[in-house]
DNA sequence: CCCTGCTAATCCACG
DNA sequence: ATTAGCAGGG
């Protein structure tokens, strides 16, 4: 092959390799920083001056910002755009919107988040009775959720558990969804079940997309699970056209069904791969690397694998413990403000963290100092009320059937329709046989409605006439969506609502959705149900706008993919990482350890891994300190500071406990024998008792509060000034006066 | 029917 | 510490 071929001359051997291998499966297997991303993207360029149609390549990322970078990096190589390349949701979502009519469904149904699910799911759980306390919307689809994963139907769900609480979830499971089905919704993992179905039984539709799509790449493969592997394993079947990458060491996902076993699965599937390693690094210094590598040879289930760097030690990594989470999030934020002030570009600075209320004291901490910074991912703004209401009232005016939607805006603005109206309401239209939103929209059918439900119920079904009328496809989406706003009453109520609150811009967030909605009219264009499945796919790492230089907050999930110079990882502390939660779903540590590496390999340039003593949970202060995973970086180019208490020793944190009575509740140590604390002084408080503290004076006890018992319950205090506390009783430090 | 104030639950990760 | 959900008064 030419070595000065431009989409050759870059690249390593093994790359090359992979480059070239253009047909049949492939398996590459690249560890971080390898250059995968450069090898996938001229691997596509080749196909296309190969004479492939860009159109008939398929490529599926993670995330929609990887997708967006990969397609950006093919168009610059190849200077066309066209090449297919999206979440599995994305091509998944896309797919049913043309596909569902072959089995009567409409394409234009709604995509539901979790909250959307959970929504529904209560509707189910009043339908069966259920109480929701005690069996949780989000627990039930979270099984459901394990279901789908393995694609079994609801009937099959329902043989296959006889068990008292699975069998309850599979009885919600096929009412969950046949509601779903009723309101033209699709789940998350709904689009992959759906899609993988009617690929499967309709051969018509299977024959279109084999044609269709000739070559299919699978970018984080071992971050698959069995329905996505069918599915890519589907389309390409005719063809055998099937590249997959991937990194078992950087396998995150399991809870949400990934199954790294897939690599077996291909390997037996296609025992005429080619099997290509990706073991150059290119991204970390080699103290980085070297410390994140011995980190992963603690894994025992794992293939052994060694990364080269032809790279200079560099500084050390660092690693920090801290008495607490304040005095960490100082030092990080201070650490962060002097690498810009030296010149640091805050765009090549993050900070990770296992869990997403981390984020909390290292964001003030920079705020503090007037350092800019994004926090990246998570669903912040698509999860806001007004956000969910505009995007409720549009769903609404493309799926009628949406009954989630329907009943989030029927009373919003409050239009004199509440729950007892929406109750009457939906016994008269099972009365008439109809759906509620028809029944609503239909001014006759409102007749018979008692006097105030009528007017209002007439009122709605006028506003939704006026919003027809003004509605208009082809005229752009953000438009609509102002039109909306102001005839709806919704402006002139969100804006009292919201001052009232103590907003001071209570528009930012309708502003930002309306600039969204111009974006999409402006960019992409399309119907309002386009811009809809749009929206619905992305979060906020999407909508992140150029704002600017900025350091950047994620979670370690979050970071897969990305590197930056500067990586600072907080809370790497016993019970954080590994997280308790893990260890209760007796899911071994191999995949927290995982999650640590990936975020170590991250790192560029500079790596520092801080733990804190002390952690504020819930509001309260508990005992934490370093992981045992510190341990495991080794000495060599690291060092260590404040890091030489012993390790706690390795209770779980959230050891569950039962008191006297059998009740159960969650805490770091077994609950103190009540014999002890009878003797308390303390144990004599009533509501009602005076009492004393040394900050706030004397006041009233008006109330004892929580699960716990004997000291451990919560005291509510009303002292003198009218200064309401709630203070544990055990460590309130009060003084009983009576 | 709407608003207020109190209570209980929350925080494991994602599209 | 924050917030969603609920009971009781206007």
């Amino acid at each position: 092959m030419d070595a000065h071929d431009p989409l050759l001359a870059s690249l390593n051997p093994e790359q090359r390799t992979a480059v070239l291998a253009l047909h049949g499966p492939v398996l590459m297997v690249a560890g971080a920083g390898s250059g995968k991303t450069r090898a996938i993207t001229h691997r596509i360029a080749m196909l296309i001056r190969e004479g492939v149609a860009p159109s008939a390549i398929l490529a599926v990322t993670f995330t929609n910002k990887a997708a967006r970078e990969m397609r950006a990096r093919v168009e610059q190589l190849v200077g066309r755009g066209g090449v297919r390349v999206g979440t599995f949701h994305g091509f998944c979502a896309s797919f049913l919107r043309e596909e569902f009519p072959v089995i009567g469904r409409s394409g234009d149904f709604t995509i539901y988040d979790e909250s959307d699910s959970v929504a529904l799911m209560k509707k189910v759980l009043a339908e069966m009775k259920l109480d929701p306390t005690q069996n949780r919307p989000a627990d039930l689809l979270r099984s459901i959720g394990r279901w789908k994963d393995k694609f079994l139907t609801p009937a099959e769900a329902v043989q296959a558990s006889t068990f008292g609480s699975e069998a309850v979830a599979a009885r919600a499971y096929v009412l969950f969804d046949a509601m779903m089905l009723k309101a033209n919704a699709c789940s998350f993992d709904d689009l992959m079940v759906q899609a993988l179905r009617l690929l499967l039984d309709h051969e018509v539709v299977r024959q279109r997309w084999q044609r269709r799509i000739t070559h299919v790449l699978v970018d984080e493969f071992q971050d698959t699970n069995p329905i996505q592997y069918a599915l890519v394993r589907t389309l390409s079947a005719a063809t055998g056209n099937l590249c997959v990458t991937g990194d078992q060491d950087q396998s995150i996902y399991s809870w949400r069904g990934a199954d790294p076993s897939n690599f077996d699965n291909f390997l037996s599937d296609h025992p005429t791969a080619r099997i290509v390693k990706l073991e150059q690094n290119y991204r970390s210094s080699a103290n980085i690397l070297g410390a994140a590598s011995r980190l992963i040879a603690h894994n025992k289930r794992r293939i052994p694998k060694t990364l080269r760097t032809e790279a200079a030690p560099g500084e050390p990594v660092r690693v920090v413990v801290f008495n607490d989470d304040q005095e960490e999030a100082a030092a990080v934020a201070d650490s962060a403000q002097r690498a810009v002030q030296e010149g640091a570009d805050p765009n090549e600075i993050a900070v990770f963290y296992r869990t997403n209320s981390l984020s909390l004291p290292v964001e003030r901490a920079l705020m503090a100092r007037g350092v800019r910074y994004r926090v990246v991912g998570g669903l912040e703004f698509f999860a806001r009320a007004e956000v969910k209401d505009l995007i409720a009232w549009l769903r609404w005016m493309v799926n009628r059937q949406d009954t989630v939607s329907f009943e989030r805006i029927i009373n919003t603005p409050p239009r004199g329709l509440g729950d007892t109206a929406v109750e009457r309401m939906e016994a008269l239209a099972l009365e008439r046989g109809m759906a509620l939103p028809q029944l609503a929209a239909n001014a006759a059918a409102l007749a018979t409605l008692p006097e105030r439900t009528r007017k209002s119920a007439l009122a709605f079904c006028k506003l939704i006439g006026v919003l027809e009328a003004s509605f208009q496809e082809g005229r752009g989406v953000r438009p609509f969506a102002e039109e909306l706003l102001e005839q709806t009453g919704y402006s002139g109520w969100w804006a009292t609502k919201a001052t009232k609150a103590g907003s001071l811009d209570p528009f930012g967030n309708i502003g930002q959705f309306l600039t969204l909605a111009a974006e999409f009219d402006s960019t992409r264009g399309g119907t309002l149900a386009d811009f809809l499945a749009d929206i619905s796919l992305l979060t906020d790492l999407d909508r992140t706008v150029d704002d600017g230089p900025a350091v950047n907050l994620m979670t370690l999930h979050t970071s897969k993919g990305l590197e930056f110079d500067h990586v600072f990882i907080v809370g790497v502390d016993y019970s954080i990482l590994p997280h308790v939660w893990a260890e209760l779903e007796s899911r071994d540590d191999e995949e927290e350890r995982r999650l640590l590496h990936v975020g170590m390999t991250r790192a560029r340039e500079r790596l520092v891994l801080c733990a804190a003593q002390l952690r504020s949970r819930f509001g309260q202060t508990v005992v934490t300190g370093p992981s045992a995973l510190l341990d495991e970086l080794g000495r060599d180019g690291v060092e260590r500071f404040g890091d030489e208490a012993p390790r706690r020793d390795p209770r779980p944190f959230r050891q569950r406990w039962r008191d006297a009575d059998g009740d159960e509740w969650a805490g770091i140590d077994a609950p103190v024998g009540d014999d002890d604390d009878e003797a308390h002084p303390l144990a004599q408080l009533r509501e009602g008792s005076r009492v004393f503290h040394a900050d706030w004076g004397c006041g009233e006890v008006t109330g004892l509060r929580g699960a716990a018992r004997g000291l451990d319950r919560k005291v509510v205090v009303l002292f003198d000034g009218n200064q309401r506390r709630t203070l544990i009783l055990r460590h309130s430090g009060l003084t009983l006066l009576d």
